[in-house]
Formats: C-alpha cells, sequence, structure tokens
DNA sequence: AGCCAGGCCCATT
DNA sequence: AATGGGCATGGC
C-alpha cells in the first residue's frame, strides 16, 4: 500500500506515482495547471487537484475512493515494470516513464473522446472535449462535468463541427445514438474476452482499429492491446526494425510479444517517443 | 506555406 | 481480407 486515503483526500507516496506525466501521457484530456501551480483533472463527474507536499503527492477531491480506482493505485507496478525489463529494447522507455499509471476512465468519455482523437493532435482534442462539456455537460462547482449519454443525444452535428471536430461530428451523432439506443454498453462491460469487446466496438461509427484498442486500455481494462498510431509505428520501424506495414499486423506482432502487459508497454513507449512533444 | 496529428469510411480489388 | 483516396481543421 503506497496510499492513506482520507474524506476528501489521498496522500501518495511518489515513488511509483508521477501525476504529470501520467496526466500528459495521452490516456485523457480535461486536465491542466491553475494559477496556483496545482494540477486539476476531471474525469467523467468526477474532479481533483493535485498539489506536491512533504515529499508525497496528495489528491484533493469529494470522491477519493473513485480516484484510487482510477490512477490504479493498488496495482503493483513495480512488479509490471521489473516484467518488462526483460526486454533491454525497452529500457529506455520504462526509465523515463517511471510514475505514469495506467489510468481507469469514464467508458463513454473515452469513447467519445477517442473517437475525436482520428488522425487529430492532442491540443485539439482537449479544445474539442472541453467544448462538449462546457456546452452539455451539468454545471459543478468546479466547472462541467462530462456529459451523459442523455446529454449527448441532445447535441447535433453542426454542434459538435463548431466545437472542431471536423468529420467525425456525424460519427459522434450516430454512435451516441447507437450508444442510448442499444445494450452495446452492457455487453461491452460484460465481454467474455477481448476479441468479443473488440468486435462490438468496431460496429460503432468512427470506431476502427486503434481507437477501439484505445477504449479497451483506457475504458475496458483490457491490458492485452496495443493500440498503433504513427507514434508507435514509428517505434516499430525505429526500434523493432519490423517490417509489416498494415497498423493492425503491427499490433498482433506487439501483442504476441508482450501478452498482458501491452497495454503498459504500450503506453511507455508511446510517451517516451513523444518526449520531444511533452515540452 | 505545407506537413502533421493517438485514423476511419468507403469503394475497389 | 486487403488496399488506397479522401477527409476537417488547427498546431507547428
Amino acid at each position: 500500500m503506497n496510499y492513506v486515503i482520507g474524506k476528501d483526500f489521498i496522500r501518495v507516496n511518489l515513488d511509483t506515482f508521477d501525476p504529470l506525466a501520467t496526466l500528459n501521457s495521452g490516456q485523457m484530456f480535461r486536465y491542466g495547471i491553475l494559477d496556483s501551480g496545482d494540477m486539476w483533472l476531471s474525469s467523467g463527474a468526477n474532479y481533483a487537484t493535485i498539489q506536491k507536499e512533504n515529499g508525497d503527492y496528495v489528491i484533493h477531491t469529494q470522491n477519493p475512493k473513485y480516484f484510487v480506482n482510477f490512477f490504479d493505485l493498488d496495482t503493483n507496478y513495480p512488479e509490471i515494470i521489473k516484467a518488462l525489463s526483460q526486454w533491454p529494447v525497452l529500457q529506455p522507455a520504462l526509465d523515463y516513464s517511471r510514475g505514469v499509471r495506467m489510468l481507469k476512465q469514464d467508458l463513454i468519455e473515452v469513447i467519445i473522446s477517442f473517437i475525436i482523437s482520428a488522425n487529430n493532435n492532442i491540443p485539439r482534442i482537449k479544445k474539442a472535449v472541453d467544448l462538449i462539456c462546457t456546452n452539455f455537460g451539468e454545471k459543478c462547482s468546479w466547472g462541467y462535468a462530462f456529459p451523459s449519454l442523455t446529454r449527448l443525444a441532445s447535441a447535433t452535428e453542426k454542434d459538435f463541427a463548431s466545437y472542431g471536430c471536423g468529420y467525425r461530428a456525424p460519427y459522434l451523432v450516430e454512435t451516441i445514438s447507437a450508444l442510448k439506443d442499444t445494450d452495446i454498453l452492457d455487453r461491452l462491460i460484460s465481454a467474455p474476452d477481448t476479441v468479443t469487446a473488440r468486435q462490438l466496438l468496431l460496429s460503432l461509427k468512427g470506431v476502427g482499429p486503434k481507437v477501439a484498442d484505445c477504449i479497451l486500455l483506457f475504458g475496458l481494462n483490457r491490458y492485452d492491446v496495443f493500440p498503433v498510431d504513427t507514434w508507435i509505428e514509428k517505434v516499430y520501424k525505429d526500434e523493432f526494425r519490423g517490417t509489416e506495414k498494415s497498423r493492425v499486423k503491427q499490433s498482433k506482432f506487439f501483442v504476441e510479444t508482450f501478452r498482458d502487459l501491452s497495454g503498459y508497454c504500450q503506453q511507455y513507449l508511446f510517451y517516451y517517443k513523444r518526449k520531444d512533444v511533452n515540452k
């Protein structure tokens, strides 16, 4: 146990927890730095701020249990990193990514955010997701929650387009409608295996192989997936000297190699490959 | 100014 | 099943 939980806070030892690195690692989009220098973040309808205090990080929130799960604080990361260390090619990424946790996020928020992420850049994704929240999310003392499906269903294609979603706007409308009118969310959550869940996700408009893998990883806590985007394709060619051209085949190669550690491995490699962009 | 961004849809083969 | 053109739009 590397944390202490209170009524409205969590105090976390910083040995295996680097919140800024985690927030900057491309898993989520609603976070920032306050004037005070503290970090803030929101997931679903939950909100927290984080500050460094006497050599610990303190997460201030009304929902400490939510964020213990969100930041995956009960998982033994040194053990995972030790297991991944058997592949020397990963070592620089493991060193650079120390303290990055795999986030357990709100499923609907992940689906919407990563449909927007396709062929897009992170600053723009953040803007679009924030505009969706301020226009359709419930107003809270700290800002705006991520909208419920019911609220999202009242947004039009024009709305999404005006938030900078581009050609993904109609995908969002269609997928929101499908999620609202079918039991696909329940079937995703109760899916017996990753293949079944992926197949369901691929039926959603705007969700292809890469976005499906991100949803499986960040929204459904499945770690035998390896999302391949432009950055990971660079890793595949540069560090692994791979020759497959299709990203689906590249992903299969990675999953066959890293198995149930694939999700962690992918996140560390992604964060490391982007170290010059992380600023 | 032109390339790039956590790719996907759809037609064609 | 696999491939390739087209695609909105802001960041750099």
